[in-house]
DNA sequence: GTGACAAATAAGTCTGACTTTTTGTGAGCG
DNA sequence: CGCTCACAAAAAGTCAGACTTATTTGTCAC
């Protein structure tokens, strides 16, 4: 899925960054590079850049004299897919999903909205596509098969909007989904009742109805918020 | 407001970020270390660091024998701060700022949702308090007063929503505020209508009322796009 | 044309020496 | 006792140079 340890510094920040997204190192903790650069057996200049990174996410500050202070999390930079990813693998997984949860219940449906303003042809036949996979896929534990049209549904929608920002959260939905299929309890097959609305956001962006699909996405992501509170209450 | 230029490679990042943000090296360039090391007199693990922070935010990718990419816009990291900052400061402006709005429409509306669930009594007055605040400056070209209490009590509807994802898009909120104030056109006092609805979505918050200081809000946030749209047709 | 091999190239890594800033501390003094 | 100021220590920051490694590209034989 993402790209595991590009270089030394990347295979550094691949044990560090889930480390502090966990909180193995509470907000104020203070690390120091040499002693760092040590633990993963790596040079300093290594070391370096990947404190350079996580100082980029705003998750460790690093000031002369002092060292490395881990920052709380409420200074994070949660839309970094990066924490994203590691957020998602740890211990604050569950928190996390819920945030992502609430992000798209409130994004998608306006997104869908956009869409069905400014869809290409070629949009809205790949749309229809990937609902009719979610149909062809809904019955029988073919979850896998779903998963991936659902994904490729999203992903659509939120291109189409025309909204780099809302565009730039496929991969959020994607990993979100996949974490639903995957970790969450999901032996059955796909709510019948989620598969219509698909289908019919598919219809109304084809049809330019912008209300009908806000609204029919908006069904959708409420239903994902309910599932949430089923499983977490 | 930000941090600019913390240590050497800080600066390179100040100097080099705009660039390539800006569409001065579009995507697909291709730029060496070593090269760049020397056009801003910096050592090269200087500045390997700085390409460190720029591959995070996905805006080049460094590849050996190849050497250091620009990516495309669609990979770039839009929700990291600095990006917004150094797309926001350059000739992406107008975009960037659209794009914001819309953001902030699918987001604020929900936020104030939640807030009207969970605000603590202490968030509901300093809310009212921003609310008066507002009004107090309303009317006679008090625009910078008026501005700091619109950024705070946008702040605050973002972080009582609960959602950690919704209040870090509190700085993000501010800096759109602020660009409408002093670089858009804003002779004249703001709009009353506004005004009155900022007053009563502290009301339906402080009332619990989910649905109206949701919708409320919308009002708002479509206002703003209104305003948008007025400027850039 | 194709496939293997060799050379060129630029990033990646390591090391050691040096600089700069910040902080703590303690001496001196009011 | 408390205050200031200067000095020393600590850790990050910077630099330069040598070396390694992966990847591409070009070439040459088949």
């Amino acid at each position: 899925m993402s790209t595991p340890g590009r270089g030394l510094h990347g295979r550094v920040l691949d044990s560090l960054g889930p480390a502090i997204t966990a909180g193995d190192y509470p907000g104020g903790s203070v690390l120091r590079t040499d002693e760092l650069a040590q633990r993963f057996e790596v040079s300093r200049s290594v070391m370096r850049e990947a404190v350079r990174v996580l100082e980029s996410m705003h998750l460790v500050e690093s000031r002369r004299r002092v060292g490395v202070t881990v920052l709380p999390k409420s200074a994070w930079n949660v839309y970094d897919p990066q924490v994203i990813r590691w957020r998602l693998a740890g211990t604050d997984r569950p928190r996390q999903l819920r945030s992502l949860t609430v992000l798209r219940s409130a994004i998608e449906p306006v997104a869908a909205g956009l869409a069905a303003q400014h869809a290409t042809a070629e949009q809205c036949a790949e749309l229809t596509e990937c609902a009719l996979g979610m149909v062809a896929n809904s019955r029988g534990h073919k979850l896998e098969g779903y998963l991936v049209h659902d994904v490729a549904f999203h992903r659509v929608i939120l291109t189409a909007s025309g909204n780099e920002m809302f565009a730039r959260l496929g991969d959020v939905v994607a990993e979100v989904l996949a974490g639903r299929t995957h970790h969450e309890v999901m032996f059955e097959d796909p709510d019948p009742a989620a598969v219509t609305l698909h289908v019919q956001v598919a219809e109304a962006v084809r049809g330019g109805d912008a209300a009908r699909a806000e609204q029919l996405t908006r069904e959708i992501t409420e239903g994902a918020l309910q599932e949430l509170d089923i499983l977490a209450p």
